[in-house]
DNA sequence: ATTTTTTGTAGAAATTTTTCTATCTTTAGT
DNA sequence: ACTAAAGATAGAAAAATTTCTACAAAAAAT
């Protein structure tokens, strides 16, 4: 008999998860944390097979928490069941000890996949997130992509978190537009990302 | 016998509150809709006694989806139930038609209450917000400068801080470019802010 | 009741940004 | 050392955004 530990503070999200698990496994027991208190109550009392765990809850470091389980009790496998954009955080949690990162937008066929492949032992990530994190490798990413930028494309993201446009850099820099168009683009894609916000996010994330 | 509607982007919410309700009513007619034209499609096929509806969902103007069933389906109430528990959104979802306002991460109680006097014609908001609510409205508090748009305003805020572009939006709100760009420049006026990283900072203190 | 302000809309022009292509230089790979 | 890749730079063209002006409808103010 599986036993399964859903931690998610939204009791919606829970029951849904609840539900699904115990169809995929008639005799499943499945308990429940809201928060990282609970969870840690709940890992002390039982041996899980899996456990279903997002990555953001208020007053809860999950990527603590996610190290804590991994060392503490490594028999157990945790799948990341995410609203975040997968490309940033995945790459964290795996390497933290996480057997699968899946988003919670994906199709039920996806999120079903994911659980029997993480119970049989086996990782697992999406096809998307193993396609770029493969490009990163192929492209010699490391952990901090912000390490892979030249040092004029670093002085530019600086500026450019910073609410600086392009023009004023190209006059604070003394650089044609176009060159700070150049520039900006190949730090976007090194970066992978798409707009001013997401790089915002993204150096709050590696603390740039 | 109550029709639903559960608008929602997450196969496991909506999972999970299809089992919460068709364990209250438990001859419930369930339906779900994981988008706005999913949502406007089921619209049109059906009558629904109770709406639940997220307001943030990819590509969809639920704040104009929010507006559009108010006046085509008038008989039909909303009930908002999203992870955002701020009053910025709450007051403006409520003036737009909706019933109620509930949280994610509200207990399972409270989420019962407000589908159960949702259902019999009486408006839903937590204690909490009530209070908020109130607070802000006794000392007069104009204070939030995001209480100083206009509806139109609010919504093209919404999608920039969802990393939106111009073009973007003038295709989902179905107007010209050069309109969305006075909006944008008048609301960056009201918001005394000059830049999208900027405004996303405002937004971010004033919990928006 | 009448005037003023705000709101939603957009066309046209001006400006800015992005993209595409290309050159030269430096750095890395074998 | 030689070749390949990465980096810094732009010109020109294309695309997107902003600004300016304007107008009608709605809301607020007097």
């Amino acid at each position: 008999m599986k036993k399964f530990l859903i931690i998610d503070d939204h009791v919606i999200v829970r029951s849904g998860m609840k539900l699904l698990l115990s169809e995929i496994y008639k005799s499943a027991d499945i308990h429940e944390a809201f928060d990282g208190d609970t969870a840690t109550q709940k890992l002390k009392e039982n041996t899980f097979d899996l456990i279903m765990m997002d990555i953001q809850m208020p007053k809860t470091d999950t990527f603590g928490l996610m190290e804590y389980i991994h060392v503490r009790y490594p028999e157990a496998k945790v799948l990341i069941f995410s609203v975040n954009a997968e490309n940033t955080y995945a790459k964290r949690f795996m390497k933290a000890g996480a057997y699968g990162f899946v988003s919670k937008e994906s199709p039920l066929e996806e999120i079903i996949k994911a659980i029997n492949l993480v119970l049989n032992d086996r990782k697992y990530i999406s096809e998307t997130l193993a396609y770029k994190i493969a490009e990163d490798s192929i492209a010699g990413r490391t952990d901090n992509p912000f390490n892979k930028l030249s040092p004029r494309e670093f002085e530019i993201v600086a500026l450019l978190l910073n609410g600086k446009t392009v023009s004023d850099i190209s006059q604070i820099l003394n650089i044609q537009v176009s060159t700070v168009g150049t520039h900006k683009a190949r730090l976007f894609e090194k970066l992978s990302v798409t707009n001013i916000l997401e790089l915002k996010e993204l150096a709050t994330v590696y603390k740039v």
